[in-house]
DNA sequence: CTGCCACTTCAAGTCAACTTGAGGTCAAGC
DNA sequence: GCTTGACCTCAAGTTGACTTGAAGTGGCAG
């Protein structure tokens, strides 16, 4: 039973983050002291789990849908395994994207378009020009 | 010299955002038709080299910084490297994280916390947790 | 018992990257 | 010459993840 400063100090996740990730039913507060939340120590691993999800990229909604209902610390593991697939597809993207970025550097081409490897690349990192930007950016670390 | 709407068909970037972006510095108009603006086709090159670097998660200002004072299509290729070098990183980071969503998905242990391998992961993987969050996340594809 | 102050709630602000809307302009087709 | 409608500008709205601020409350040291 720990209260709400002494998990942000432990956390590092400041206690206006901790009351709105509570609000967005993220983690929970086990009772009161007044009107004081009172937290269990599980809530420290649910903060790593979030951590760990909004460094792969995924929205407070997208980890929340992870936790089994409500209770525990209990993850859905199927759709964490799903969730690394998703982050080997980003990899794969963001390693072509760096290769491109690489490319550009040192290509001598007077103009990028004119390089066939560039038109390539930029193509198979799936950045549209033509087939238009679709996949709106999320965040990421 | 294209106007608006053919750059934007052409492009998959939508009017506004070829305002927008104009606005910010990362595009230039050659002039106007009375008053709408007309394009040089190399803009199309420029608007790779911008949706490149939005996908490996920069920021406009940063994409801004990377094309030389305002002409042409150059781009400070010192730059580009170092952010093929923050792209290394980030896959790196992507790759320990991904590891540990795998880990948490298939770690029978009670409480994550109590697997060391957890442990170590989301440690490696530079989550706070005990340090805290730093590293403010961008966007990214 | 009293007062302090860390905690509470709720509303509003912030930031990035755009989008949307209102109101205005003007090149071109008829 | 007039209408049309794509384009213009500028201000305001949107979304996600928070932070900040004002105003209130109540546990606990003295």
């Amino acid at each position: 039973m720990i209260d709400i400063s002494d998990l942000a100090k432990r956390s590092g996740v400041p206690a206006s983050t901790l009351r709105y990730y509570e609000e967005r039913g993220l983690i929970q507060s086990v009772g009161r002291r007044g009107l004081r939340r009172l937290f269990d120590e599980h809530v420290l691993e649910r903060l790593s789990l979030i951590a760990l999800g909004r460094a792969a990229g995924f929205s407070l909604e997208e980890i929340g849908g992870m936790f089994k209902q409500g209770q525990g610390v209990a993850v859905d593991r199927d759709k964490l395994t799903e969730k690394a697939e998703a982050l080997d597809q980003q990899i794969e993207r963001l390693t072509m994207i760096r290769d491109a970025l690489r490319h550009t550097a040192k290509c001598p081409a007077p103009s990028h378009m004119e390089c066939k490897n560039f038109r390539y690349i930029v193509r198979a990192a799936g950045l549209g020009l033509l087939p238009p930007l679709d996949q709106p950016p999320k965040r990421s670390a």
